[in-house]
DNA sequence: CCTAATACCATGCGACTGCATTGCAAACGC
DNA sequence: GCGTTTGCAATGCAGTCGCATGGTATTAGG
């Protein structure tokens, strides 16, 4: 038999592939065929590790997910003595298409959304995903608020909602370039002044 | 000649054809055939008003903008001595996916909006839309703070911006059941209170 | 009334699509 | 070392796509 290899790296290296057709000529244009020449595979392989184009789709939402969660991480990681206020701060840039992967993953993020509409599997991971990154934010703030560092009678549940809505409604529209970045992070800051102290 | 007929009335209806579609099978199920069985007429008639089906996906994205500046009036006139809290209030309630329309029209939007990461023309119009929006939001605060509405010291220009974006962020959860209405409305509400006196 | 313009339908075409099948070379396991 | 399994390529197939074409029925306009 031949070389044996990674399958999971191969499934995440045509996920890759996947992101690449969907920010360049959209999820519609996601094809077998379309995947594989990106790829630089034949068609064959993509079959020969998904069983179906739906389960390509899906691995591919997954992969997102996770690839977001790495790149929340390593932003993290990166901070030298972060205040609480420098980790959400750091999270947010992640998660606001500011640099290329970020980009990437947000138009990858609005092409599952869109599908998840039709697709209850998709709506299923992406709700699974604003949960926890919901509760994420909520035990970054309570975090703080045991530290010291917010004002005095916030509701942190409350306003780390209101961050989490805020920073997805900053996404869409700074995509399209309804809005600048430095627009949009303007606005986060301001929230943040009203929550730490 | 036939009975002669209204051209853009057969288009807004061949454009609500296609927002059941995009609603029931996705954006991807949107052809010429699928939309014509929708309208009950046959892709010979759909050809015959849109010359091509990006066309008629661009009338559509009009339509359904127009739909939504229609929906936003009739539900503003409604309101009987209305508050300029009232007035945003009842706004905010036709932009979230609350009732059926609403739900439809963040459907349509979210696939539009992913469509248009990769199609510049929708880019445009949509872009358009949140500026026009954006701005209206700011004009009804500024009225309310020279209404003596507002709490004093309040940043009108930052507020609109702040609140308009978190219902942007709030369409997306909601619709996919990450988000129940009620939450949306209390996060909104709270937001209010902030601005309102 | 009659001609011409109009609304619309039916069909055909080439280019795709996802998926199934077949084939084959490479290397693991005995 | 050799048979078998594995990775992957090539191709076939039925269905759908957007779009072009040719036709027909209907009625507006002179």
């Amino acid at each position: 038999m031949p070389k044996q290899v990674d399958h999971e790296e191969r499934r995440r290296a045509l996920a890759e592939a996947v992101f690449t057709v969907i920010g360049s000529r959209g999820f519609e244009a996601v094809s077998l065929r379309e995947v594989a020449d990106m790829a630089g595979v034949s068609m064959g392989a993509v079959q020969h590790y998904f069983p179906s184009k739906n389960d390509m789709l899906l691995f591919a939402l997954g992969h997102m997910r996770a690839r977001v969660m790495q790149r929340l991480q390593s932003a993290i990681a990166t901070l030298a003595e972060p205040t609480h206020r420098d980790v959400i701060r750091a999270g947010i840039r992640v998660m606001l298409p500011v640099d290329e992967p970020g980009r990437q993953e947000a138009i990858v993020n609005i092409a599952f959304f869109s599908a998840a509409t039709v697709t209850p599997a998709y709506a299923t991971v992406l709700r699974d995903g604003y949960e926890r990154l919901l509760a994420a934010t909520v035990g970054l703030l309570e975090a703080a608020r045991q530290a010291g560092e917010l004002r005095r009678g916030v509701d942190v549940d409350a306003e780390a909602a209101g961050l989490f809505f805020l920073i997805q409604g900053l996404i869409g529209p700074m995509l399209i370039g309804a809005c600048t970045p430095d627009e949009g992070l303007a606005l986060v800051d301001r929230h943040l002044d009203r929550i730490f102290r």
